[in-house]
DNA sequence: GCCACAAACCGAAACGTTTCGCTTTATGAT
DNA sequence: ATCATAAAGCGAAACGTTTCGGTTTGTGGC
């Protein structure tokens, strides 16, 4: 396999010409070349591992996240991928299955691999799993959910969690709802305390106090937004927010499924994914998160770091609103449990 | 940052028996004590470039997909992330946006990288991009659509999409269906051609023709299969068979916002995912493709070929019919194109 | 206590790059 | 042609590990 010494044998100029004419340095144009003929000729490919001995970066970040399964992270990861893979960066995944334990395990793993910065979607709560990562220089970005024990030492991109909920939430009371349902994630999750406090605090506001029976925790998939679906339907409820888009999608087939019609009849705010808002009649209205821009600015503010530049921060994106037709009065609806 | 040197020097102990330590070798036990303290004090983690660099073997295996938006590819490669990381393998993603070009790129960033392996979901169809990886002796696997070029020289894990389509559109046969509607994936990719050989050699038994109007390719979107969908409908077919878990989802919704009945008036055969069949009403009829066994069988080969063993094989994983309650006979709905 | 033999241990060289501090070559004004 | 200056080129050392071939230490039978 043919090394940049081969090259310089082949050529008669230095090591260190060739490097620098690989690092895009000036070398005059016969050398040019005669370098350019060369690495033809040899097959010669860079060799990054040699590199990242010597300048102890591995141009290789890590990426932990609870679960690839999922399009919300998936469209992150891949715009994150996009502007990475485009400075030259590699991108290494782990899964760590919604699991603390794991989640440190993989954070060893990637510091083991030398890579030069951690992205992660936290599971563990306290942050102890990055303090390894931090001590040694290395800089962190966490998305989507905040570890406040670090704020100041690593960046963070997070979505205005409780605004959008009690955007949301605002919506379906302005159009006179009452009995609001609400589909979070698990308990636990940082995001899912953040939409509670916008539900409440929306409802608050109009001195309504939510009973326990259309608060409803899922799991984030399309069987959880399905089951808890039912269960709101069931608790009577005459519009429903569900915070995730596979939890949507579910939700969706349980209506249907039901013959419910949206929005005579239920009024429906889902969550993520434009297309398929736009795809289903009547159209859903739909909280976006702008998950493109979540993946760009993790990925911008790690390359920041890693320049040197500046300091660790906390970017906090909006969301909006989608408006669709899935949301009206529930004036039509007053009967419907009865019929049931 | 602590070397192995620095282990060496603190326990006064040479540099080989500290590797020899750390690469599960046998050493004395006052000494394997003496090193352990010395590791905790100093805080040493071990520096895997340092070892890719003298083993020229970097433990990483790249994974060149189409799109990471896609459950049946997520699902894949947590299977096959799960194995390599037990065996200390780091996966290295590379998203190529279902272009030739990007794929071809990212190849060679992965080679670059150095990494051991890889693992592509090809979209180029010649295999030429795959060749450079080849010609330096490394492994590749292919999932789910093969090269016939690379056939001998590269692995490749299989499903029998083409039984998979054959056996879904008899059943539909057998219930006396003769429209049947099929929607594939994109004309050009090779499981879409497998697909519908399957789907036209079962028809082709009964003597039947399909109509073009009847064969649509889609994108594996949901909103694909939800386009696809309405123009079945509007084609007046009685059954349908969606191939992929995406477009199934989009198939769905369009079938319930016309309020058509499963299965009295259209029957219907959706792909992967168990959970979701599960979770609608009526339960689907599905094709479900062993998707976590692709992945750990391309891990596994990829194994067996990194440690020397065994030459390429081809392995072909079959699909299974899950029976729900989406299927039925035509008879109910002759009138439905009337009435529309 | 000695010897033979095995088990542990050892250091140097090598992997492919980058980089530092110099030297050589090219340029162009005179 | 000469000289000053800028541009280009140079080799050695270093990054952290593995591994080869050889040395030291330990063990147990006599």
């Amino acid at each position: 396999m043919a090394t940049i010494k081969d090259i310089a044998q082949r050529t008669g100029l230095g090591l260190a010409t060739i490097s620098k004419y690989l690092n895009g340095g000036h070398v005059l144009d016969r050398n040019r070349v005669k370098i350019e003929a060369a690495i033809r000729e040899l097959g010669y490919t860079y060799n990054e591992i040699g590199r990242s001995l010597k300048t102890s970066r591995s141009r290789t970040i890590g990426v932990v996240i609870p679960e690839l399964r999922n399009l919300f992270i998936t469209t992150i990861i891949t715009a994150m991928e996009d502007i990475l893979r485009r400075q030259g960066y590699g991108v290494l995944i782990c899964d760590c299955r919604t699991d603390p334990e794991q989640e440190a395990e993989a954070v060893r793993f990637l510091l083991g691999k030398r890579v030069d910065g951690i992205i992660n979607m936290a599971v563990g709560r306290d942050g102890d799993h990055l303090l390894p990562v931090l001590e040694r220089g290395l800089p962190v970005v966490l998305i989507d959910r905040m570890i406040p024990a670090l704020e100041e030492k690593a960046d963070a991109v997070l979505v205005d969690n409780a605004g959008a909920a009690r955007a949301a939430t605002e919506a379906l009371l302005r159009q006179g709802h009452r009995e609001i349902g609400i589909i979070l994630g698990p308990r636990e999750v940082f995001t899912s305390r953040q939409r509670l406090l916008g539900y409440t605090a929306a409802l608050g506001e109009q001195a309504l106090v939510p009973p326990e029976r259309n608060i409803l925790y899922g799991d984030y998939t399309v069987e959880g937004g399905y089951a808890g679906m039912r269960l709101l339907l069931a608790a009577g409820v005459s519009a429903v927010f569900v915070t995730n888009y596979e939890m949507t999608l579910g939700a969706i087939l349980a209506v249907n499924e039901r013959g419910i019609h949206i929005p005579r009849e239920l009024s429906f705010i889902g969550f993520d994914n434009l297309e398929l808002s736009r795809a289903i009649r009547p159209r859903l209205t739909i909280v976006t998160q702008p998950l493109r821009e979540i993946g760009e600015a993790a990925a911008e503010l790690l390359l920041e770091r890693l320049a040197g530049e500046g300091s660790p921060r906390v970017v906090t994106l909006s969301t909006a609103i989608l408006d669709g037709d899935s949301v009206a009065g529930p004036s039509f609806n007053q009967n419907r449990n009865v019929s049931r």
